[in-house]
RNA sequence: GCCGAUGUAGCUCAGUUGGUCAGAGCAGCUGAUUUGUAAUCAGCUGGUCGGGGGUUCGAAUCCCUCUAUCGGCUCCA
């Protein structure tokens, strides 16, 4: 007999051998039907895999992302065997589970090609494969029988995947007539798939590299119950109507025109003006926390982003050099602000006393991305950044790395992100040569953000490879509506460009020191930051942010003096509001705008205009009665305060 | 940049296999109506069907190419 640890700390008996399935049913038959995966001492297993000794364990239903993960891995296994069936001869690659389904990677050879069309065929033939029946059995193998078995079938990135692995033993997963290199874990049998939906095809460079051959990739999602892929389809569905590149539109926030060129948006009155909203707030914020604002022109010799690095690093996938006609002098369009600011830093000696200095400033910047890249507002060609530069004593290092954290944090709540991820940003080792600057700089750069990341309490994420090439980054990442991730703030320590732009102070002992620099943009870029909170919000911006606040719909014609009335009261109280002048019913001009999304409407008609009162009706809530003017204007103001209270009363830092 | 798809009026979309196929709704304009809480009625305007080539007696429809967009891959200072 053997011992198994609940979650619940419960300890039960078994036989040696016995499976997660036969636990699940010994504890329920309602479980059992709904467990998918079981960890093992943390380690997730076939529940069909017999257990031998005393261990702990937890069974995971669809409910838990390791039930799903299984569920998942499982169906790409089964579109692998539908694909195989439907195309003979196709080599796989890799076919994970993903966040949301998962994929396969495959090779159909020269001549054939896969459309839209046949995505149904797979479902349909995948179906039919999963009511076979068919388990999911494990197997662990040499690993030269394994690389005999694939070469067989001329698997070729098997083999290359094999060939590489160290372990001893190899384990494969077979169902039906397809078996896989993997280590699992799966489903016990293909009947548990009882709805597919395969979603798109892509093209995916084998392992991920350029230079290497390019797959296709079968994307698919799959449900234990036809009802969750509609549910799932509708949530999809939900998610394209805040997406804000239609949002943008309809809203009228920004465009985008192919006469200026790709990736370049453009701004709208409206669209401006709630920017500009974002800046200012950005602004006082900043002042507080003793920033101050520079203005730095659109282009630099490039003899700049050569000192800088950034000219051998990315110049060949830039914009190229505009020369000037007479001299031949080259000038790069900026692709960052640092340069430029380290240029004022050494404007005049600094001294000690001086430190930190923060330059901000709302940059401009321009970097060639890759015509397949631009996407919306969240990847463009020409964004301004909410830049600033800290440049301090090593000393001072930790504590004003906090303060940005700080900034970062205060925006998030005053806006509403509560779903971030911090993610610490470290440079890959092995690959020195995407990186500038000595390994010493680096791992103090390093340190440097971990420590004021655990400081702070801020629960992150390591990932190894993601730093820039000058120094290591932490970033807020923030998903969009369809669960797309984005980089928006960003905080970067920097020993390097103080080097290269020989940048120094003096110290209290006379002499000469070199600063360190904080790069930092708490939106990131005011574009991404603005094309997040739009899908955010679905275009229902809070008060103080949205471009109009108010609309005076007019019961009928007559009453357009009394709206003017009103409109000019509002307009001073600083309440933004237009009138709704059409010759249109009021169940009309209500349907308009609160499509338009104008979180207040104020309707006019004869007893309003006789007692100097409005019927208030706010976005989304309906009727909220009769207020007079007065009343309505401290209460707008009075809830703009508070929504921006967060604003004026910041603790000092 | 690569793979796949898409591109019809300002917007959302119809247009079977190439032959009155250039359409609808909304928006816009004009007029009527003067309206009380999510679409008043009528009339009108508007498109070399993304651009350019080609096949054909004939192309929105088929082919090539360019361009933009969408979903991914790669990249992201």
């Amino acid at each position: 007999m053997i011992k198994i640890t609940l979650p619940d700390n419960s300890v039960r008996e078994y036989e040696s051998g016995v499976t997660g399935m036969d636990i699940a049913k010994s504890i329920s038959h309602n479980l059992a039907k709904e467990v998918l995966s079981v960890s093992v001492n943390g380690e997730t297993w076939d529940l069909t895999r017999p257990i031998k000794e005393d261990v702990s364990i937890k069974l995971y239903t669809w409910d838990d992302d390791e039930g799903k993960h299984a569920f998942w891995h499982s169906s790409s296994h089964l579109m692998a065997e539908a694909l195989q069936e439907l195309y003979p001869g196709v080599k796989f690659g890799i076919g994970p589970a993903i966040e949301s389904g998962f994929y396969y990677d495959i090779d159909l050879g020269e001549d054939r090609v896969l459309t839209e069309a046949d995505l149904s065929k797979i479902e349909a033939k995948m179906l039919e494969l999963a009511r076979a029946k068919s388990t999911y059995a494990r197997e662990d193998i040499s690993k030269e029988k394994a690389l005999n078995f694939f070469n067989a079938k001329n698997e070729v990135y098997k083999t290359e995947l094999i060939s590489e692995l160290t372990d001893g033993t190899i384990t494969l997963y077979k169902h039906g007539n397809f078996t896989d290199l993997c280590k699992g874990p799966h489903l016990p049998g293909t009947e548990y798939i009882k709805s597919v939906k395969v979603t798109s095809l892509a093209g995916a460079y084998w392992r991920g590299d350029e230079k290497r051959k390019q797959l296709t990739r079968v994307y698919g999602i799959s449900f234990p119950k036809q009802k969750l892929l509609e549910e799932y389809l509708m949530v999809l569905e939900e998610a394209k109507k805040r997406d804000h590149r239609k949002l943008g539109k309809e809203l009228e926030l920004f465009m985008f025109s192919s006469k200026v060129g790709m990736g370049l948006p453009i701004w709208l009155p409206k669209g401006a003006k709630l920017r500009e909203r974002l800046e200012n707030f950005l602004k006082k914020v900043q002042m507080k926390y003793g920033y101050e604002q520079v203005i730095s022109p659109h282009i630099g010799q490039k003899e700049l982003y050569v000192t800088s690095g950034h000219f051998e690093k990315y110049g060949k996938d830039s914009f190229q050099p505009i020369t000037t006609p007479q001299e031949g002098e080259e000038f790069l369009l900026k692709p960052m602000n640092c340069p430029h600011h380290c240029e004022i830093y050494k404007f005049k000696p600094r001294s000690y006393r001086d430190l930190p200095i923060r330059l901000a400033e709302f940059g401009t910047v321009y970097r060639y991305e890759q015509s397949g890249e631009l996407h919306g507002l969240t990847r463009v060609r020409g964004f301004t950044q909410d830049d600033a530069h800290i440049f301090c004593r090593p000393d001072q290092l930790k504590e004003e790395f906090i303060k940005v954290i700080d900034i970062v944090l205060y925006i998030f709540k005053t806006l509403s992100f509560k779903d971030y991820v911090a993610q610490i940003s470290l440079r890959d080792p092995n690959n020195t040569t995407k990186y500038i600057g000595s390994d010493e700089n680096w791992e103090k750069s390093e340190r440097a953000i971990i420590e004021a990341a655990a400081e702070k309490g801020l629960k992150t994420t390591q990932v190894i490879g993601e730093a820039a090439f000058y120094g290591p980054k932490l970033d807020f990442m923030v998903k969009d509506a369809i669960g797309r991730k984005w980089q928006l703030g960003t905080i970067q320590v920097d020993y390097n460009l103080p080097e290269r732009f020989n940048l120094e102070y003096i110290g209290s002992d006379d002499k000469p020191h070199r600063p360190v620099m904080i790069h930092r943009a708490p939106f990131g870029s005011m574009e991404r930051f603005v094309a997040v909170l739009i899908e955010h919000t679905s275009g229902k911006f809070p008060l103080w942010l949205t471009p109009e606040q108010c609309v005076i719909l007019p019961i009928s014609e007559k009453f357009n003096d009394y709206a003017k009335k009103v409109l000019n009261f509002l307009n001073n109280y600083d309440i933004r509001s237009l009138i709704d002048e059409r010759n249109e019913k009021i169940g009309r001009k209500i349907r308009d705008n609160e499509l338009k999304r104008i979180p207040y409407l104020l309707i006019v008609g004869e007893k309003e205009a006789e007692n100097n009162t409005i019927a208030v009706r706010k976005q989304g809530e309906g009727d909220k009665g009769v207020m007079t003017l007065q009343e309505f204007a401290t209460f707008l103001t009075e809830e703009v305060r508070k929504e921006t209270e967060l604003l004026t009363n910041t603790e000092e830092p």
